[in-house]
Formats: C-alpha cells, structure tokens, sequence
DNA sequence: GTACTTTCTAAAGCAAACTTGAACTCAAGG
DNA sequence: CCTTGAGTTCAAGTTTGCTTTAGAAAGTAC
C-alpha cells in the first residue's frame, strides 16, 4: 500500500512543499526563476528526489539571511549539473554566502555605532553628521544634504546594508 | 534678485529635492504616506521650511537602515504636530530605532554564527542542522523540514532578520 | 506678451517574490 | 463510472517604494 508516498517516481509537489514548508505555488515560482528544475512524469506532473529537499531549504535559509532569488539562483548555479550533489558542495556554497554576510553585518554594525554617536553628540542637528553622509551615499551619491556638513561619505556604506548587493 | 529661492513662503519642491538628494517625485511619495506634511500656496504648489530638510534627511537615514517607510511613519508619528521639533525629539526617536537595529543586528549575527557552525560540522547533511530549523521557523512555523532534524527552531530567528518586525 | 521652466494631479509602470483564480487534466477510490 | 482531490498552465493581483508619463496650470524671464 505503501500510503501516499510513490517512492518509485519521487515526490510529488503537495508532498514536498509539506516538507519544507513552502507553498506549492512558491515551488513553481522557484522553477521558474531557475532554482530547481524537477523531472516530469508523463503526464506532465513534477517529480522531486529528496535531494531536492535539501535544496529549497538551503533556499529558505539564504533567503531568510537576506539574498534574493536571483542571488541564490547565482550561487545554485556554481552546482555540478549533473553528479549528486556532495555535502563538500554545500559547503563551498555556504561559504560564498558567509563572506556577504559578514559584510552586510559590518555595515549595519558600523551605521549602528555612527547612529549611537550621534545620539550622543547631538550632531543629528544636521552640522556634520556621518549618518546623513551615510544616508546620502545610499542614494547613489547624487547631489544630497552634503554640502550640508563635511564631504567624507566614502568610508561609509560601503557595501550596502540590505537588498542586492548593486543598489 | 534673492535668486530662485523665495526665503519669504519657504523652500519649492525642486528647492528642498536638490537640498536632500531625494526625487521630487520620491517627496510627494512620502507625502502620500504621511510622512510629511508641507504647506501650501495659495495656487496648490508646496512649501517646506528648514526644518523640513531634516525630517527628509532623517527619512533617508532610517530607511537605509532598513526600515521600511511604514515604520518610519509610524516614528515621525510620534513628534509633536504642532510645536517645532526639538533636537531632543530626533534623539528619543533615534534611540526607537537603535534598539530595533540592536536586534536586527543580533539575529544576522546569530543566523551567520550558525552558518559557521553547519560549514565546520558538515550539519548541512540535513541531520540536525540549526539553520535549517531557523530557515523553517522563518516560515512562519508551520509544517516544514523540522521533523527531519530536531524540534529546537524557538531559541532562533526569535526576531526576524529583517523586513518589518512582525513577519 | 511670449517663451520657458516648474509644479500640479492622477494614473500607469517596474521589480521582487509570491499568491490567487480560472479553466482543465489526471489519478485514485468506492 | 463518477466524483474528488491534487496537479497543470497562464494571467492577473499584492506589497513596497518609487519613477514615468500626460496634460494642464502657474510662475519666471526677457
């Protein structure tokens, strides 16, 4: 009888998106963005191998650190195509996403320390802050409140705080 | 000749947009969404003074630290409507949202810390991974990898590492 | 007074990440 | 066989944060 689960020909999309907790329909939007491809039964319904479950919850978590779709597409993309997947494989992914972790985290951390020294130091009177510098190089350095206070907007938001990474 | 600048109704629009770095178009935005409220001539066009710069130049700093324009509402709500605001207001609301930043920070800082863990461990079996608990707590806690690893998703992603604090 | 620029409003468009709905097909069970 | 539930595709809707467009009115310059 064997109960729902056809283990001849993997699993069904009800079935998978049940065991990673997304939504089929979200399943399907991963496809189309090029995420996962599973295979086809004749009949044209999608079939995945557990593998596949380990691939949208690694999904998940990058996207619950922040990185788009089409981020995570980049990074899937560096898989072997065709081999099974290795844990070794995993690794090296999780490590390319560290790297951006540690730099968004050193923004925020670094606006955070500019944002509590000027609590402090009442610069927030708009004279020489280095949040609104921060503020105004987050707008593409166009023409902002600069002139305003001092010129030394380089050393900060270097890399951007969140969104992709080319805001 | 005083220039373009008519310093006896306040600041035009395009006056306050070059002054701020923001769009004009970005300015009526806001001004949709409540966040601003400037006054108007006789003929319907906007005027803004002075102080208005700040608020705008405030909007930007906020929302490079990643809050969305809701939230930030939600803040400049709590000025006082009609008196001139004070330095000390912008410092009360700064420390509102520092606080929010202290969490934000923490949980990436949580979330990467564990990624650090699953590269060493090899967790990324999908055995008993911490980031695959975290990624399916972030899934709003329903039906997900969970019961292929342990049950101990609650001491992590507690507060959401970003988007709006209530995801 | 004529030309040029700015501003106005309202509406549409964009991008991301999905969800929802319509209209159908397929597979399993009684 | 017939119903039910799950799956399919494609299109459109949702939210956030704006920009762009269109057409009109107002302000500025000479």
């Amino acid at each position: 009888m064997q109960n729902k689960a056809l283990r001849k020909a993997g699993l069904g999309i009800g079935e998978i998106a049940e065991r990673t907790g997304l939504a089929p329909s979200a399943i399907r939007f991963y496809e189309d963005q090029g995420l996962i491809t599973p295979l086809r039964t004749a009949s044209g319904q999608r079939r995945y191998d557990r593998a596949d479950i380990r691939r949208l919850s690694f999904i998940k978590i990058t996207q619950s650190l922040g990185f788009s779709l089409a981020d995570i597409a980049t990074h899937l993309a560096g898989l072997p195509p065709d081999r099974p997947i290795r844990k070794s494989d995993w690794s090296r992914l999780s490590r390319g996403f560290r790297a951006d972790l540690d730099a968004r985290i050193a923004a925020l951390t670094h606006l955070r320390d500019t944002l509590d020294g000027c609590i402090g130091c009442g610069c927030l009177s708009l004279t020489s802050c280095a949040l609104y510098n921060a503020g105004d190089k987050a707008a593409s350095c166009g023409p902002g409140p600069r002139y305003l206070m001092g010129d030394r907007a380089a050393d900060i938001a270097e890399t951007a705080p969140h969104r992709s990474a080319g805001d």
